[in-house]
RNA sequence: CGGGGCGUAGCGCAGCCUGGUAGCGCGCCUGCUUUGGGAGCAGGAUGUCGCAGGUUCGAAUCCUGCCGCCCCGACCA
């Protein structure tokens, strides 16, 4: 038998229209330990300042204060996207495949890709972005150029199905995107497009207030000429970046072009003999430059690839890191291997190319096509892998002891490497990718017959672009840009609310009647006040306020209300000031207007 | 997909090795005291010990399978 419902008589009050922004009322369930699961600080902030929990590996519930703060970036974005002349609609999340299979992604994207089925069997999936569908909706009803171009954005929950999503917000299965899709006549035209978008990050960046890197960033299985990252400058960031110091030149290692002054190996280098040496269970760099007592940067690495199928080995000095994408862009242009994937070829591809067991393959000797980064070309008497169990050269030469085909620029981009524009020095960051615009081209239009008639009736495929922002991802992402060892301090454009007021003795009648009264007047005049009206004592609200990371607090004690004074403290400074009791809506009004307009300023810097 | 770790009250964890009454802290409910940086005391409620099977007189504990979560790796030979 279920016990009978015993409540107070003041619990059986009905919710009123002000109650949110009530703390007493409102659903913002704080903590005050750290999740067990959590590692990175955006993570555990948002999980204790009740902004959001996890429902399951990369999907989250949005509490009252998160989806606030949501809403405040997706009107960012709205009001920013708008001004560039785009429009905004709404596309679906669950997507028919047959769009899929006449792009031909139904079977190039993958698990990511999350496939269902409706009850009459019907192949669908969940949107991971919507290229497809856009294209379908414009050419059904574009069909001139008079009706170009055209720029139509949605702001959606997208899934993906990652293998390993990761650190809460910031690479999530679901997850929330604001998604454009540009269609023009014309390249030209098109670029256009793309650099109005890429202004309007700019501007959005801006207005968010993050210190971040637009870079430019490899197009990927898209294609296309031109692509930029908006990269969030944090410790965190999945993505390594690089940008110039005395130039704009900025971008993602995958991507960025190293200048390398001079290659050649010295005239006058002495070749010595080549020789080996026992180095018995000695795999790694780091391993074989122990045992040798010998820098990484004396070593060369010897990889062994498969572009498609034909094996390759690609060379670098045992400090650098191979570039994939640079090694395949290479072959594809100036090789007759073609190569549509390169991996590194598996365990027993090694072993069977190389003669000799994991960690011990070199070039001399080898009978597959060698490239090596131009970084090897100037070095001499350097050690290698013999192809012998065990066993590594120390004074190996190219040219003399085995034959590079070509030497090119195959290496991933570091801090300290010249800039290939300008000769300036990089400096490396790490960033975390809010944003991503691509252009296009007629990859979608072509495939799926989205065209349209020039003024002598010729029928042409539109060129597109697409651009994406995280949405739910940006909330991570100011999170780590913004907060100290007590909590999230909020940008006061994306905080869920702007001020909070803390009644600190709630028995005392006079403090809970001037917090009332603030409250009051300072939602009259448009300011969005959070009030801990709840029973607890003040040490424990400064800690929730904290933690929430609203910027203003006002401080309502005994004193003060005596002396006719309350104290506003702002979250990102230690120290609080005095202010009259009537001087404090005017004074609060005018920090949220000025901090409001300011960030919109910025946009426009 | 490979390696490792974890799964016990809403949250954070102990107990498991060596099988025998399920515990601690926080939170929650009641009362009293307290009241400017996560209060004190007293009392109370809350668990299919991730799921399924097995071993055993007896399983949170041992065994098998599955599921979930986290970390590392899946380019550094």
């Amino acid at each position: 038998m279920a016990a009978p419902l015993v409540l107070p008589p003041h619990r059986t009050e009905h919710l009123a229209r002000d109650d949110v922004m009530r703390f007493s009322k409102l659903f913002l369930p704080t903590r005050k330990e750290d999740p067990a699961e959590a590692e990175v600080v955006s993570h555990k902030l948002l999980i204790r300042a009740g902004y959001i929990r996890m429902i399951a590996r990369g999907i989250y519930d949005f509490l009252p204060v998160g989806w606030r703060s949501v809403r405040k970036i997706e009107q960012i974005i709205r009001e920013e996207m708008d001004l560039a002349g785009a429009q905004e609609v709404r596309l679906p999340a669950v997507q028919p495949a047959e769009l899929w299979q006449e792009s031909g992604r139904w079977s190039e994207y993958g698990a990511e890709l999350l496939r269902i089925k409706d009850r009459k069997g019907g192949d669908f999936c969940l949107g991971p972005t919507h290229e497809e569908v856009i294209t379908d909706l414009v050419r059904g009803e574009v069909k001139s150029y008079k009706q170009l171009p055209i720029n139509l954005y949605q702001i959606q929950t997208k899934f993906r199905d990652e293998p390993r999503p990761r650190f809460g917000l910031m690479r999530g299965r679901e997850f929330i995107m604001k998604d454009a899709y540009s269609f023009d006549t014309d390249e030209q035209a098109a670029l256009q497009s793309y650099d109005v978008m890429f202004e309007t990050y700019n501007r959005i960046c801006r207005r968010l207030g993050f210190e971040y890197r637009a870079v430019e960033a490899d197009t990927g299985n898209i294609g296309g000429s031109r692509s930029h990252e908006f990269q969030v400058l944090a410790e965190t960031g999945e993505d390594e970046i690089v940008s110039c110091s005395q130039c704009s030149y900025a971008a993602n290692v995958e991507k960025a072009e190293i200048r390398v002054e001079s290659s050649a190996r010295a005239d006058d280098a002495e070749l010595k003999a080549l020789t080996q040496l026992a180095t018995p269970g000695q795999r790694t760099i780091e391993e074989v430059s122990k045992f040798l007592k010998q820098k990484p940067a004396k070593l060369v690495k010897t990889l062994i690839y498969l572009a498609d199928e034909t094996p390759i080995a690609v060379l670098v000095r045992g400090d650098h890191q191979a570039n994939e994408l640079k090694i395949k862009a290479y072959l594809n242009a100036h090789t007759e291997i073609s190569c549509r994937e390169l991996n590194l070829a598996a365990d027993v591809e090694v072993e069977r190319v190389t003669n000799a067991a994991l960690g011990f393959a070199g070039p001399v000797g080898l009978q597959i096509p060698i490239f090596a980064d131009l970084a090897v070309e100037g070095l001499a008497n350097f050690i290698v892998g013999a192809n012998a169990v065990d066993a590594h050269f120390v004074n190996t030469n190219h040219g003399r002891d085995f034959e590079v085909r070509a030497f090119a620029d195959l290496r991933q981009a570091r801090g300290g490497d010249l800039c290939a524009r300008c000769g300036g020095s990089f400096e490396s960051h790490r960033g975390i990718e809010v944003g991503h615009v691509f252009f296009l081209g007629d990859k979608y239009s072509k495939a799926m017959n989205a065209t349209f008639a020039d003024e002598a009736g010729h029928e042409h495929a539109m060129q597109m672009g697409c651009y994406g922002i995280g949405v739910t991802r940006i909330l991570a992402a100011v999170v780590e840009q913004n907060h100290d060892e007590n909590g999230i301090i909020w940008p006061m454009a994306i905080s869920p609310y702007h001020v909070t007021i803390l009644p600190l003795q709630n028995q005392d009648e006079e403090v809970v009647a001037l917090a009332e009264r603030l409250y009051a007047e300072l939602m009259a005049a448009g300011v969005e006040v959070l009030l801990d009206d709840r029973d607890m004592r003040a040490g424990f609200k400064f800690k929730d306020a904290d933690l929430v990371g609203i910027p203003l607090r006002i401080n309502i004690g005994s004193r003060g209300v005596k002396d006719g004074q309350v104290e506003l403290k702002l979250r990102r400074e230690s120290d609080h000031r005095l202010v009259g009791i009537d001087e404090i809506v005017a004074e609060v009004t005018q920090i949220v207007r000025t901090s409001l307009a300011t960030a919109k300023e910025a946009a426009l810097s």
